[in-house]
DNA sequence: TCAAGCCACGGCTTATAATCCGTATTTTAA
DNA sequence: TTAAAATACGGATTATAAGCCGTGGCTTGA
């Protein structure tokens, strides 16, 4: 359900898959794990930005290019709340 | 010294600057802890792309306005270097 | 002057990203 | 069909992203 790891995921196996690259051979040449590859394309993990330039690196294109629109992301509300530690300035 | 991180932050401060905002209100509206905003704009973590959703909803601007473009970077290889796992096909 | 706003920075904890290795299942080509 | 390639998926561990709370330093306006 993880609206924004889906899209992207789902961009990256497009692209992938668009370059003939198995998924194993493909996580090598980004230098990550093949079993982490397949949960990033199937969209049940948050990845860091670094990963996401690694990816955009191997297959040769922006990292802009696998990013969805942000208005057709709906993004939940943090875990845990970021209660203010801000003062009030009535 | 993460290139990447650090673009990124510049690019995150700029931007928030622009909007008039101070760095905790930031912080709270985008719905990240205060301390770690601070981290992320001075460039010394790096961040999910989650947090670069947030980050980009609380400027009202597209994520890819807040990264640099991949040719600038170079990426540093894995920590724990990804030893193959795959069979060589000679 | 000093109070308040803004930011840097620290130590510590908690949540989770990422790795490693194995095996089951599906898909594809001969 | 069936063997091999490609992928799904699992458990367990390690690395690190992210949160929390405090403090200190600097600048500016009253």
């Amino acid at each position: 359900m993880e609206e924004l790891a889906f899209a992207i995921g789902k961009n990256i196996r497009e692209k992938r898959r668009a370059n003939g690259l198995p998924q194993d051979r493909f996580a090598l040449v980004a230098g990550i794990d093949r079993s982490y590859m397949g949960r990033i394309e199937r969209g049940e993990v948050s990845i860091t930005v670094e990963k996401l330039y690694r990816i955009a690196a191997a297959l040769q294109c922006e990292p802009v290019a696998l990013l969805p629109k942000i208005s057709s992301i709906h993004l939940q509300p943090p875990h845990k709340a970021n209660k203010s530690s801000l003062k009030k300035r009535q």
